[in-house]
DNA sequence: AGCTCCTATGCATTCGTATTCACGCGAAGG
DNA sequence: CCTTCGCGTGAATACGAATGCATAGGAGCT
C-alpha cells in the first residue's frame, strides 16, 4: 500500500504537502496541487485510517451496544442508526450482548480510542460499566431506553404516554377488563409503557388486579406460555396490552390455540410496530415509536458531544402514535 | 488516559519494559513485573489501540457486510458472526447496504487498515469493490452467498439441496402443479434454490412452466402482490416453493386472503427458517441452514486468513435440512 | 535598491505502542 | 583473574499522517 511518503516522492513535494492537499487546505499552489493529485489517483492511494486516527485522536468510529437481534425492533433501530452513522462519514462498531447487557469491552474501546464515542440502545441502570463510562465524562448517548438522573444524552420516546394511549384506546371501546403482559422493571421501555397504562386505568378508578399483571421475557415462546396460563381460565381478560410486539404475537397465538376469538371476544395490542404486526394474519394494534428520528437524534447528538466534550445534557422524548388494527377490531377496507 | 510511559515513569521503569509486561513476555524480573502490574492496576490503565494497531499492523477489528437487516435472516446470521468474532477476542464494524451491495467503504476500511479482514454476507458477482478487493489479494470471507470462480474463501450452505429437498417433499406427496416465487438470478442463494427445485421437477419429466416461475423482491409486500396474482387465476398450483421465508409469508397472507385453505388445497414452503416460521399462526415448513456452523467457519476461516495470507483457498458448502410444518400439511400434536 | 509582507513549501515533531539493538552486570568456566 | 555467556533492562526507532515553525522567493512599496 502506498503512503503519503510515496506520494511526496512520485509528486516531487514534500510528505507534509501531501497531507495539505489530502485535508483540502487552500493554502497549495494549484499547479502542486494537481501533481499531487495525480499521483493519488495514479497508485490508488487510501490513507491509513490508523494513522491518521492516532494523530487526530479521532477514529471516525461509532460503537453501538445493542441486545440479541432477535427482537426485530433492534433490527430495525440499528438499521436506521447506520444509515444515519453511515451518511455523516462515519463508521460503525456493534456489540451485541446479552441481557442484562454488559458492555466493558466497548467502553475499554472508547478508553482506549479506538471508538469515538458509544451509543447505548438496552441501557439498564445495573450495567457497571455504562455507570464508570458515564462517571469518565466519555461521549455516551441513550437511545430508546432511558435512565433517570444518569449525566447523559439521553433520546427515547415517551413509553408512558405509549401506555396509555391503549389504555384510553380500551377504555374508549368499554374494554376495562384488561390484562397487560410482558416486562421487567429493570428496563425502563417495559416499566414505563406498564406505568402508563396502568395508571389511565387507575384514573379511571380501576385498578388491574395482580394476577393480571404478569412479566414475561421478551420471546414469542414464552409469552405464549404466559398467554395461555392467562386466557385458559374462565375469569379471562376483555383485552391484554404487551409491552413489545413479540409478546403480543405470543399470546395471540395462545389465544388462536385456545379458540378465543380475536377481536371479538379478546383485544390485543403490542407495543413498537415491528413489519410483522402489519401481516394480515398478525394484523397487531402497536404503537409505534419513530424510529428514524431517534437515530438520526442519537447519532446527532453523540457527534456533537464528541467535538463539544461541556455541553449541558440533553433528554429528548419523541411522542409515540397508536397504530390500530384487526387484533382490536379494526377492519381493514381490503382493495 | 494514561499511557504506558506514565506507567513506566510511575514503576520506575522504561517505556518498553511496560511494554514487554503488557505483552507476556518472560524475559522480564518477577519483582519489576509485580511494580508494573501494580502501577497498571493503580491507574486503571487502558492501552491506546490506535497506536497499538499502527504498530502491529493489525486493529482486531472485523467488518462485516450485510444487507439491510429487514429480511430477518441477517440479523440471526450477524447475531452469530458477532458472537463469533467477540469470543475469538475481536470485536466487529458493520455496513449494512441496500442491494446491489456496493462495499466501497468496507474494502476502503481493509486498504487503510482501519479493519484486519471483512466478511460478505451479501455479496453479489456486480459489486466492484469486492472485485477489487479480490484482485489485492485482501483477506475477504464469503458467507451465505457463493460467486463462482472468485478467488477467495466462501462459506455456504448447499441451496441447490435445500431446493430440491423441498421438491422432493413436493413430489412425494404427489404435488406435482407446482410454482416458485422469488428471487434474482444475481443473487445466488435465491438462483441455486430455485435450479435444485425445477432440476429435481425436471428429472421427473415435469417441466415448470413460465407463468408458474415469478420473480419478486424479497419482502412481504411485494410477495404478497405476486401471490394475488398467481392465487388468483383459476388455473392455481397446488404447492407453492418461495426461495425466502419473508416470500412465504407474503403468499401465505395472498392465499389467506383469497380463501385458498392452505394446507388443503395449496402447499407452501419457504426457505430460511427464521424463528416467525415455527409461530403457531404462521407455521411455515421451510428449509434450515446451519447458522451458528455457518459463522463460526466464516469467522475462523477469516481469522486463519489474515494469518496467514498464502494459503489455499477453501469453499465450504453446509447442508441443509427441511422443517416440515403445517403449511405443507404436518399437524402438530399440541401439548 | 532596500525593505516589508505574503504565499508556498519543507523540516521536524508528535501521537502511543512494540520491538530491535546495545549494554551492564553477575555467574560460570578456563 | 580474565573471558564468555545470558539475563534483564533502557535507549532509540518505526509505524503513517497531521501540523507548528521556519524559510525561500516573489510581489509591492518607498
Amino acid at each position: 500500500m502506498a503512503t503519503s511518503k510515496d506520494i511526496a516522492r512520485i509528486a516531487g513535494v514534500s510528505q507534509a504537502t501531501v497531507s495539505r492537499v489530502l485535508q483540502n487546505m487552500d493554502n497549495v499552489d494549484e499547479s502542486t496541487r494537481q501533481r499531487v493529485l495525480d499521483a493519488l489517483r495514479e497508485t490508488g492511494y487510501v490513507p491509513n485510517l490508523q494513522a491518521r486516527a492516532m494523530r487526530m485522536r479521532r477514529s471516525g468510529l461509532i460503537g453501538v451496544v445493542t441486545g440479541r437481534l432477535t427482537n426485530p425492533f433492534y433490527p430495525e433501530l440499528l438499521d436506521a442508526l447506520a444509515e444515519e452513522i453511515t451518511s455523516a462519514g462515519l463508521r460503525m462498531a456493534l456489540w451485541t450482548t446479552d441481557e442484562p447487557a454488559s458492555s466493558t469491552v466497548a467502553v475499554q474501546a472508547i478508553q482506549g480510542s479506538a471508538i469515538d464515542g458509544l451509543i447505548f440502545t438496552t441501557a439498564t441502570s445495573k450495567d457497571p460499566a455504562l455507570r464508570q463510562a458515564v462517571a469518565q465524562q466519555l461521549p455516551i448517548v441513550l437511545v430508546n431506553r432511558s435512565i433517570a438522573r444518569l449525566q447523559c444524552d439521553q433520546v427515547t420516546s415517551d413509553n408512558v404516554a405509549g401506555g396509555r394511549l391503549v389504555a384510553e384506546y380500551f377504555l374508549a371501546h368499554g374494554r376495562t377488563s384488561v390484562a397487560v403482559v410482558g416486562g421487567d422493571d429493570i428496563i425502563s421501555t417495559s416499566r414505563e409503557r406498564r406505568r402508563g397504562f396502568t395508571k389511565a386505568f387507575a384514573q379511571q378508578g380501576i385498578e388491574i388486579p395482580a394476577h393480571r399483571q404478569r412479566k414475561c421475557d421478551f420471546t414469542h415462546d414464552a409469552a405464549r406460555k404466559v398467554g395461555l396460563e392467562l386466557l385458559g381460565s374462565d375469569d379471562r381478560p376483555a383485552a391484554v396490552f404487551c409491552v413489545n410486539d413479540l409478546v403480543a404475537f405470543g399470546v395471540q397465538d395462545a389465544a388462536h390455540q385456545l379458540g378465543i376469538a380475536v377481536p371479538d371476544t379478546l383485544w390485543i395490542a403490542g407495543y413498537d410496530d415491528i413489519p410483522m404486526a402489519a401481516w394480515d394474519r398478525i394484523d397487531m394494534t402497536s404503537v409505534r415509536q419513530p424510529i428514524d428520528e431517534l437515530a438520526k437524534l442519537a447519532v446527532d447528538t453523540l457527534v456533537r458531544r464528541i467535538k463539544k466534550h461541556d455541553m449541558p445534557f440533553s433528554h429528548r422524548r419523541f411522542s409515540a402514535e397508536l397504530m390500530v388494527r384487526g387484533s382490536t377490531g379494526w377492519a381493514p377496507a381490503h382493495d
